[in-house]
RNA sequence: GCCCAGAUAGCUCAGUCGGUAGAGCAGCGGAUUGAAAAUCCGCGUGUCGGUGGUUCGAUUCCGCCUCUGGGCA
């Protein structure tokens, strides 16, 4: 294995320019792009992913697109594993890896790998659902307090999530969080290069986002959205289809609110996902940051002499 | 033109029996180890529409004005 040969990360916030970037560089380098986001490998799910359209990907194929069914589950692991192969196959094909996404998470996770812990298991998550639906999330914490906690500490009363993920690991392997993630993942191999794109000025990304969700709607958002909620396995539930905008269009397809609330909401939602992006990214170490509304050329410019 | 109801945070609204005010949403900041476009945490000064009056003191009571709904002409 090649392993002298640079990796790529385009990082930003959603609808900061990073696809347009990526698609650039490719004019200029021999590459390959592996798409970093937990939205778009869904099949099915295209307008309000803003996934790259069927010219964008002829011209710039990206990997990991449509490698799920909505139903289906991913995880950053899973990202993982997926991300490291396809490097080691594009560099043995003599090209540059370039990672290109939103999904900050699955970068962390590329970076300092990620402790050996159990992969998540349906049956016990439900189980764990069903005993916080009768006793209540703060009594689950509760009982993750007297099994882990240096876990329950860092883990908030109110987010069950974690505590749910935290007293799932130790039941699948009758050891801790704490004690599992002592054992550090495995850092990045290879040489990265880490660039970040997003608008100077916030209010410059805000319009952007309220631009980009009216034109999904005026693509076919909505026809896009029913057609999923008209799947028989499908449910307000699953991750996919809690994305955003697609739970909002869904909540409204359902009546909740009216079609004006609806746009706001998504744009809304869509907004605090960027302001989260940017959360991660502000002091992320060893990251160059570009304008979105700069010159292509300045900015493919400035990828290309970093990799000189 | 007349009558009624409103006018309080970016938005929707609550409230102050007169002692200068607080919710939800939005926004901003933060966390983030197999759900991450997820999940969670923290942050509330705003001429209380304008102007006169009563009062020790008015966003609160009274008058007038402006604007917005609704009704009557």
């Amino acid at each position: 294995m090649n392993r002298s040969l640079p990796v790529v990360f385009i990082m930003g916030p959603t609808a900061s320019g990073k696809t347009a970037l990526a698609m650039e560089l490719l004019q200029h380098l021999p590459a390959e792009l592996i798409s970093v986001d937990s939205a778009l490998i869904y099949r099915g799910m295209d307008i309000g992913t803003a996934k790259p359209t069927a010219e964008e990907l002829q011209q710039a194929p990206h990997h990991l697109l449509d490698i799920r069914e909505p139903e289906q589950s991913y995880s950053a692991a899973d990202f993982r594993d997926d991300a490291m192969r396809l490097i080691s196959d594009i560099q043995q094909r003599g090209k540059v890896a370039v990672l290109v996404g939103g999904t900050m998470l699955y970068f962390k996770a590329l970076l300092e790998g990620i402790s050996p812990l159990p992969a998540a298991d349906s049956t016990v998550r439900a189980l764990l659902e069903a005993e916080a639906a009768n006793a209540g999330w703060p009594a689950m914490h509760q009982q993750l307090a007297g099994i882990d906690p240096v876990a329950a500490a860092r883990i908030h009363p109110n987010d069950p999530q974690r505590i749910n993920r935290a007293l799932e690991v130790y039941r699948l392997t009758g050891k801790t969080m704490t004690e599992l993630t002592l054992q550090k993942g495995e850092p990045f191999p290879f040489k990265v290069h880490q660039f970040a794109i997003a608008p100077t000025d916030r209010a410059l990304l805000h319009q952007r986002i309220a631009d980009r969700f009216e034109q999904m709607l005026a693509n076919g958002f909505e026809q896009e959205v029913a057609g999923l909620k008209s799947r028989q396995q499908l449910h307000a539930d699953l991750p996919a289809m809690r994305c955003v905008g697609y739970r909002q269009v869904w909540q409204y397809l359902d009546g909740e609110y009216s079609y004006p609330e609806m746009v706001a909401r998504g744009i809304a939602a869509t907004r605090q996902l960027a302001k989260r992006q940017l959360t991660w990214l502000r002091g992320w170490p060893q990251v160059t940051w570009l304008k979105s509304e700069a010159e292509p050329a300045e900015n493919l410019q400035a990828v290309l002499s970093s990799l000189s």
